[in-house]
DNA sequence: GTTCCTGCAAAATTTTTGCATCAGT
DNA sequence: ACTGATGCAAAAATTTTGCAGGAAC
């Protein structure tokens, strides 16, 4: 049994599937149980392989079309880091977005909040006159333990 | 004749290939004219069509590798707004760093810079004792003109 | 029972790589 | 001349699409 977070989005994408007129069938609701308690993101690769550990083999195609849908639908949150490859994150409304940084050396990723950082997005936005469905933001870089050497 | 940050990346740009013993042969020199007075991002598609059209047709490969080799040297920033494709821009350094909105709706792209977030990130860099060697940050959004509708 | 979903395979893209030829230093 | 750069074509990888069969409601 999930808790806090995880079943919180959990239940929300069942619902926004549902209120939307979409089936939460075996590869939607794979897709969607395996996202829930994520911390960070997964790319379409990684999700596909960890589905088919769980002994949950859902088709590639399949998968491509839940991240979509549940894009839209503003439940996942896409970003690149310039790996040729998209992942995909469960987006918690609410405030705690987090970024990610990118180690060029090791290629780990680090992700971190920053309360003052969202509220002058939020600014910069308004400065724009540009609303904002989502953000993200990208540090590339050596991460600690890559700097030390 | 380039006049100011353009003919100064360019300048630089050669400087760095040259110094770091490379060539700068047809193709190179093609891409680095292409991108230096270029104030936003574009994608290798559309620096070879912009070189065919300008009369140097330059093979796709020779771009992506021309791309790779001045990212590696920091005068190129790669950037990716979830279109499939990556996009490239020249670094200009000494501050006026860019970021980007992509409109939702009409996938218009507008840089805006912002002088507060710079510092920000550079103390949230800090913070998390990542190096930073490159940044991005993009809003997804509606743009003024299709908020409106 | 109808409609939407799924999975497979094929296609479309983007990006990378091998290799023979060509050009810069 | 030597060495690295270029272009073509083929390959690799990611993502999208068509379609027949199957599952949800």
């Amino acid at each position: 049994m999930v808790h806090g977070e995880a079943a919180d989005w959990e239940h929300r994408a069942r619902a926004a599937l549902s209120e939307s007129g979409h089936r939460a069938g075996g590869a939607r609701a794979a897709v969607i149980e395996l996202l829930a308690p994520q911390s960070c993101c997964l790319s379409a690769q990684e999700i596909s392989e960890d589905l088919r550990k769980a002994g949950n083999d859902v088709g590639i195609a399949s998968i491509y079309r839940a991240l979509e849908l549940l894009h839209e639908l503003g439940l996942v949150q896409r970003v690149e880091f310039g790996e040729g490859a998209a992942r995909f994150e469960p987006v918690v409304p609410g405030g705690e977005h987090h970024h990610h940084a990118v180690c060029d050396t090791c290629g780990r990723v680090t992700a971190f909040e920053d309360e003052r950082l969202e509220r002058q997005l939020e600014r910069l936005a308004g400065r724009l006159r540009h609303s904002m469905s989502g953000h993200d933001l990208v540090i590339h870089g050596d991460c600690p333990r890559c700097a030390r050497r």
